[in-house]
DNA sequence: TTGAAAGCGCTAACAG
DNA sequence: CTGTTAGCGCTTTCAA
């Protein structure tokens, strides 16, 4: 049972695929009434579905939008990628082509090729190493390229979209939150190689503890894992950060994560180290992933709203292709702390 | 800067087109070594890149693989979506293109037809509905697909292939490893709704009870969300049920979940009423997630080959579309129990 | 060993 | 209002 096809339509109605292909494309004003009816009897008849194929060879476009993830291991990246195929459905009715890249260069390279070589003009890119150069050149060649979680300084004349949250203010949270509870002497756990959201991040919470009126002092604390994309390789850095944690003299009483995943690892490492959260020590994380809230102590943390930027980057994404002129922008969506168990006052000063 | 064709490559090169194809597809019998070096070298100078629509409008072949998961939200699905694309890619050089189904019948279909329209001829598809009709029609359509975590009858006469992990054993092996601790009183924790897998779960767990010499005894208890395809909603449905299980009297000694995000939310309820765990009772996962390790305490629980069921699948979905004539078949993998530190000796008995 | 030409299914001028 | 026709970029006979 193979596809009818635009030709058998045609036949069954007894008029020209022109005709057909104007029903299908409800272009009323181009048929009669009573022609336009019986040609769509004819495609139910048929159960007649155009070939996108055919179609886009001749327009040039296909509905599908290409989505670059480090790892859909990583439950962040899962939900974002959930976030992105529903407004992308909802939005334009586009499809999703999904590509892990597990942070590696050439494996990025090498989908952009093939996106391109689909026909495929639009590309939303997650966590993407530091440099853009690749990204900026996908762009040249006509696609549409929005990259997510990376901001860029304003006035560059970059061709692509910048999506993300305010990375700096997300920092700046964390660090106001243990603060208030009277925390004052601080880390920030994040895993070796600073990528731009990271280190915003770092400033905000740096920031926040610079403003403070002064006795609260902070470290930052890189994890020796250069790469990590997945999911478990970063929760196992953040417990075996733990030990780092507890051997440090004075011990800090207070630790915010640069993501939930690395936050998920330290309270295991803490735990198994004997020590109490948020008790002994308090710990924030950041992203808000659902199972933030399932965890022992349930974990404060630093929640992004997801959906707004998953709608925000289809349209700019998609929209781009039909209005070439758009001038490419930066987009950034404001964090919001959700408070839960893992924070209390210190025990120590 | 638009894309070369492959009659820019063969003006270039000063040949026809038929040669440049033959240079892409590497018919070296069909041209002279030096004709070959020529296109080759025009090729490479202009960045040339086959355009595969108009290639699949000829040859009705696109190298992409459709992947229908219920929601990448669930870090199961997360995974076993990495997982596949990373052997589409490895074993054929597919790219994937992925829907979240929600477990909606209605949005399952609209992939399917979306994907026969994209001339995509490969489908997976992972925890569908009881009702495997609209696949059935799907392959008469001519898409092969695969169907995941399904067992079905031998010799249905099913036109589908049917991989899955052995169910029954995993409710088995759950089952064997608390009895062999000492527990007599297990429940088995599902939500609402019985899918082919589930049940196979439960028949496994309550067959190993059943084989014991005799005093065991066991439970089975349905949640009261009809249908959970994210996580959070699975794992709030663990919390929820804690409570069930802190009221039954007797209180069991262990309960094993379906899966880990079930038991991830039990976890924390059970945390939540000050029971603990493996003290006050013992609790097994299954699915073996790699958050599964990060949990208080480390989750015991079964895990499943995804790697190998991955490479099956992609083998069998693809693999179908260049002969057809393949018989459909069930290919079921065995499980491993995963010890970790959720299931002791019943204090009480 | 190479090239010419006929489509794959569809859209969009352009004619009638 | 409806039909004819020329491609979109590629593969593939079939001739030369």
């Amino acid at each position: 049972m193979s596809m009818a096809t635009i030709h058998d339509v045609a036949a069954l109605a007894g008029v020209s695929v022109s005709s057909v292909s104007n029903v299908m494309n409800k272009r009323t004003s181009k048929l009669s009434a009573e022609t336009f009816a019986r040609v769509e009897q004819a495609i139910n008849q048929l159960g007649y579905r155009p070939n996108r194929i055919a179609r886009q060879l001749k327009t040039g476009h296909t509905p599908m939008l290409g989505l670059l993830v480090p790892s859909t291991a990583n439950p962040m990246y899962g939900q974002i990628a959930l976030e992105i195929e529903k407004s992308a459905q909802k939005l334009f009715g586009y499809r999703l082509l999904l590509g892990n890249t597990h942070r590696n260069p050439s494996e990025e390279a090498g989908m952009f090729q093939d996106l391109l070589a689909f026909g495929i003009r639009s590309v939303i890119v997650v966590s993407s190493m530091a440099d853009e150069a690749h990204m900026e050149e996908a762009a040249l060649n006509g696609l549409s390229v929005v990259s997510f979680d990376r901001t860029t300084p304003a006035e560059s004349g970059s061709l692509i979209d910048h999506i993300a949250p305010d990375n700096f203010r997300a920092g700046y949270l964390a660090a106001d939150h243990l603060l208030s509870y009277g925390h004052s002497h601080l880390v920030f756990l994040v895993p070796r190689g600073r990528t731009v959201s990271r280190a915003d991040k770092i400033n905000g919470f740096l920031r926040r503890i610079h403003d403070s009126s002064g006795c609260a002092t902070a470290e930052v604390i890189e994890g020796s894992v250069a790469e990590s994309f997945g999911d478990s390789e970063l929760a196992e850095l953040g417990a075996a950060m733990a030990s780092q944690i507890a051997q440090m003299q004075p011990m800090p009483t207070a630790v915010v994560t640069v993501n939930d995943m690395l936050a998920i690892g330290l309270l295991s490492g803490l735990h198994r180290l004997g020590l109490r959260v948020p008790e002994d020590v308090s710990v924030v994380g950041m992203d808000d992933l659902s199972i933030a809230a399932f965890t022992k102590p349930g974990l404060t943390t630093v929640a992004m709203p997801l959906a707004a930027m998953a709608d925000a980057m289809v349209q700019r994404a998609i929209g781009r292709v039909s209005q070439p002129d758009m001038v490419p922008g930066s987009f950034i969506f404001q964090p919001a702390l959700v408070e839960r168990h893992s924070v209390a006052a210190p025990a120590r000063k």
